[in-house]
RNA sequence: GGGCAGGUGGCCGAGUGGCUAAAGGCAACAGACUGUAAAUCUGUCGGUAAUAUACCUACGGAGGUUCGAAUCCUCCUCUGCCCA
């Protein structure tokens, strides 16, 4: 599929936020150069998130143009923690919880990109040998003022946040990594636009032909305002069971769900606006579902979901929970972990949220007894089977 | 090394001796309504106790003063700023 430097270029950019060095890179195209596109991540999450795969996607696009890309696993940089858009500073992870992350991203990363066109690395396996000389020698490229440039920095500098030393060293990292995997392109969010920039300098100090750069949109999470992450918990992972991706979307308030439509799939803008934005949410859902799902696993989110909360019928499987003698639905709820304490279990029932059966239960001392065979439903989304 | 300012509930952020389990906001949860786990409105939101009252735990850590401390004192610890 040679698609000619115009096209290619263009399929590139949609979406994007910014693209640097695009003469460099055009240049590298007509000279019929395999690009390689870099593109680091950072294994503190062991779960890949629809903030994740907007960028992922590009890169997709890049193996359908038969582009080479370069997976960097940060498993070393991520004993640091990246501070970009961060307010406040990382805890030092530990070898261990970087080893679990690393296997989490091989399992996932490749529900996406083509295996064979993928260069997976981590970057321990050269940074390690860097060395502290080697680590002086990447510093002095690079001075206190140029570091607080950096918006995200200068701000909390501003503010009177702390800055930890190791903080500054990582975009040098991340840019000593894209001199070593000699990478022609790096693709991240638009809070990577530094950190990606430092890749530039030191290829261009070490008489190579700097990356481009392309940052793509960060994509907020279900709360409608923040990046998408999981240490802010408003995350939706890609490996979470279909109902719930699908209640995550439903929750989604309707103004994101036109921004997720625009950021994670292709439909035509006009054609979504047009639906009725009940019916343009469900749909999203199962785009996104099956994306990373059999189709048909989409299908069944969306009939639990219109079974359960829109004909208030009960789901396909829900826990159950044994009981050897009577016992009171307080107790219950808390035993079985619906309610994390017994106080909250009595506020359910105080409010009206928790019914036995089809009836609202009042009382909080209501008790249940062994082979009643009773369904206890508490808030709209917790169902217990008492048996 | 010296000086100053700070560390409050999941988060942000008030509070400088009792009326403080701690204003307000966000998040979360429940109810109503609905077009959805949207929006909006109402309520709840440390634990135990069936409400009120009560008790326990809690305002960086450890002690102390006091009838009584998140609030005062001492030491420690962490963070920021300024001076060197």
């Amino acid at each position: 599929m040679k698609k000619n430097i115009e096209e290619q270029l263009n399929i590139i950019a949609r979406g994007s936020e910014e693209f640097i060095g695009k003469e460099e890179l055009k240049a590298k195209l007509s000279a019929g150069k395999k690009l390689r596109v870099k593109f680091g991540a950072d294994p503190t999450a062991p779960d890949l998130h629809l903030g994740h795969t907007v960028v992922m996607e590009k890169l997709h696009q890049f193996q359908d143009l038969g582009h080479q890309i370069v997976f960097i696993i940060g498993d070393f940089t991520a004993m640091i923690g990246d501070p970009s858009g961060r307010t406040s500073e990382r805890p030092v992870l530990s070898k261990e919880a970087i080893a679990e992350s690393v296997k989490g991203y091989r399992e996932q990363i490749f529900r996406i990109l083509d295996e064979d066109k993928t260069e997976l690395v981590t970057n321990s396996s050269w940074l390690e040998a860097l060395g502290t000389e080697g680590l002086i020698r990447i510093a002095s490229n690079y001075t206190v003022a140029q570091m607080l440039e950096r918006d995200d920095f200068s701000k909390r500098y501003q503010a009177g946040n702390p800055i930890s030393i190791t903080e500054f060293i990582y975009p040098l990292l991340q840019g000593y990594d894209s001199l070593e995997v000699e990478a022609d392109i790096e693709i991240g969010g638009t809070d990577q636009k530094f950190n990606l920039l430092v890749g530039r300098d030191f290829q261009r100090a070490a008489g190579k032909s700097p990356q481009a750069i392309l940052t793509m949109p960060l994509l907020e999470g279900t709360d409608g305002v923040k990046k998408m992450s999981k240490s802010v918990g408003n995350h939706i992972g890609i490996s979470e069971p279909p109902r719930e991706i699908f209640g995550k979307i439903m929750s989604l308030s309707d103004s994101m769900m036109y921004r997720y439509y625009s950021l994670l799939t292709l439909e035509n803008m006009k054609e979504v606006q047009a639906l009725h934005p009940m019916e343009a949410k469900k749909r999203l859902g199962e785009l996104i579902i099956e994306k990373y799902n059999p189709r048909e696993e989409a299908v069944k989110a969306r009939e639990e979901f219109e079974r359960v909360f829109s004909n208030k019928e009960l789901p396909d499987e829900f826990p159950s929970f044994k009981l050897e003698a009577p016992m009171k639905i307080v107790d219950i709820l808390f035993e079985s972990g619906i309610a994390s304490s017994k106080g909250e279990a009595k506020r359910l029932i105080k409010q009206g949220g928790v019914r036995v059966g089809d009836a609202r239960i009042s009382d909080i001392n209501a008790s249940i007894s062994p082979g009643d065979m009773q369904v206890i439903r508490a808030g709209k989304r917790n169902f217990l089977q008492v048996e």
